[in-house]
DNA sequence: TATGAATGAGAGTTCATTCAT
DNA sequence: AATGAATGAACTCTCATTCAT
């Protein structure tokens, strides 16, 4: 593997300083009301840097999306991939999950992308591809650890259930920002445990 | 009662018609790319109009919901009043939140509302209040009528439920759009009536 | 005719001054580095008021040029209005067309749009309009009163003269600024009278 | 004389190039509108490439128009030299000047540099020194061998006449973009040889 | 010599808000 | 109550220029 010359290690650490800053911007503010020069500056760069790296306001954030789900995939499939049985990924999978409500920037995140996508139909292609990707089920070797292989019903309500565990716990968390003292941090998990559990009952 | 002039009645009629057109506004466009001119000429009027009625654009967005969390409010108390037991209550609440994902300008509009609310914590007095008011529930007589008694840990867990339904319903039916295959309308409903039925099982 | 109200005069007034600016700072700055910003000062106005009246910077030249080409149809039409013969005709056209090195703004501006048009053939449409427009001798009765009816390539003979007037009093303009010694305000209308009298040698 | 290095040949080239791009994009675009970095990418170099060899923007504009310049009289005088009497050196300058409506890349420049001039002063300096070495006729010798030795009002009509040559074809040619049908580009050289035949009468 | 990431001043444009009518 | 011309601050985006490599 090549060494990178000090211009490209300086150009990657701005890119990734920039997205850095783009998600804290974005998440804090909206795509809407979030500034380049906002991101710029936390990011310690300039204005202009931004529209070297990305061609417009619209690029960058999808970009991050892009960036930022994959990192989402790759903790999912790490988590999973120490499993040795069906029971050990189940449980994997529901830590997982319930620890999102952690650090709430990816589930904001995501509702943000979404009401972005929802206004923005031109950017569809895109979108599809970032959201296609963030479904770390999709892949099928994984899908059948977890759940053996369904078939009919059973799989559709699967897939009910694991399309909807995302949008789930976006909605919680930023419910929870107005009852924290219902939606407390524990109160929260608590509750994400019990829809994970109704959706995904352990079969003993 | 006054019989109300021909003005007041103008007067009141462009109000209605400003809440009607913000309301599709900004579900549509959401609160920062909303347009008071858009909503302005939505509701027949022009831009100067809405001043005359709202002290600004955030003032309109924050009656818009008050408005509409007083008629969700009605919707869900006239569904209550008509039962009689425990379970008819049960079910009429039942019914008319998984009947929520029908029009989806409502959860949507919470969503964006409490986007706003996120970062604007400025208004938060004032949103404390429509928050307030928009959990029926937080009725005594209602709730008793429908849960019975509670005390401890049940009643956490039955607040806990409560405060939950909104927030997830609005985060399925943004995710409607972008699986439209998967969370189907018919998907969508299946998929409330599972989480109700686990949250508020019917005890026969 | 109603009187106007009073808004409606400022608003024509706003009108006409931005106008006003614009061929000033146009013409003075060219289109490109011609800065929103001090059309606006120049009439006294914000900049937001420019596009209250005009839908862009695009939009305020074209429109400029629009209304410049309607007075200088008037201008020449008016001229050739008095006379009774060809000859009249053509001296008063003469003078007209030699006079314009008087007013070094119209050259200027024409030179500036059609090197506009050249470099944004999008604008075509709108820009034939003007131009057409700008012929006043496209008005049969006004040609045929001053050069008689010709045919062949007599007629196609004058409309090349016709068409080669105005670039070539615009070019001669401009070459003036450097050459002040040599084409003179009097070299000007020197060279352009004997231009003239050799596309248009007088019958007697 | 040195032979050049590599790195020598490698500088003329990229400079060569350079001012070839320059030349394409200036025309196409405008001075205001022209980018340095279409004009690297023209030239198969970077945008850093252009500061290398020109101080700015407006040096490189610059140095085009005195390299053009150059080029332009040596085609002027190449053609004046093999003539052999006044009668030939006049047939040869009437096809030079009516010759130039065939690549309009000179004619537009110019027009360009002269609007660059009227609008920037400080130029004036520089701009002046090209002016002048664009009249090839200011050689004493080619004037008197095409013309004979005139005097007084004689000398002045002639040397309006050749100040006036330039920017009317210039003029002529902008226009020729707008009505083709008019001022074809058989028309434009019919029109040129008319005024260059008034400016210049062949003397039997 | 040549690159291209980065700068930063400044452009056109938008839009909530004001105010004379 | 309603209009809409006008304001002006703020925005995204551009681009000539710089500089470390």
């Amino acid at each position: 593997m090549e060494a990178l010359s000090r211009q490209q290690l300086r150009t990657q650490q701005t890119q990734k300083r920039l997205l850095d800053a783009a998600e804290e911007v974005f998440v804090r503010d909206g795509y809407e009301a979030a500034q380049l020069d906002a991101i710029a500056a936390t990011a310690g760069r300039s204005k202009g840097a931004v529209y070297t790296h990305f061609k417009s306001k619209e690029d960058l954030f999808l970009a991050l999306f892009e960036h930022r789900t994959g990192s989402f995939i790759d903790g999912l499939v790490t988590s999973l991939r120490k499993c040795t049985n069906r029971k050990q990924s189940l449980e994997a999978f529901r830590e997982f999950y319930v620890g999102l409500g952690k650090d709430r920037t990816w589930p904001i995140l995501t509702l943000e992308f979404k009401l972005f996508a929802l206004r923005h139909p031109d950017s569809k292609e895109r979108l599809r591809k970032a959201f296609e990707m963030s479904k770390a089920t999709n892949d099928e070797s994984v899908y059948a650890h977890m759940f053996g292989q369904h078939t009919g019903q059973q799989k559709a309500d699967n897939d009910l259930a694991l399309a909807s565990l995302g949008p789930i716990i976006s909605g919680l968390i930023l419910e929870s920002y107005f009852e924290p003292q219902i939606l407390s941090e524990k109160g929260l998990r608590r509750m994400l445990g019990r829809i994970f559990d109704s959706f995904f009952p352990a079969r003993r």
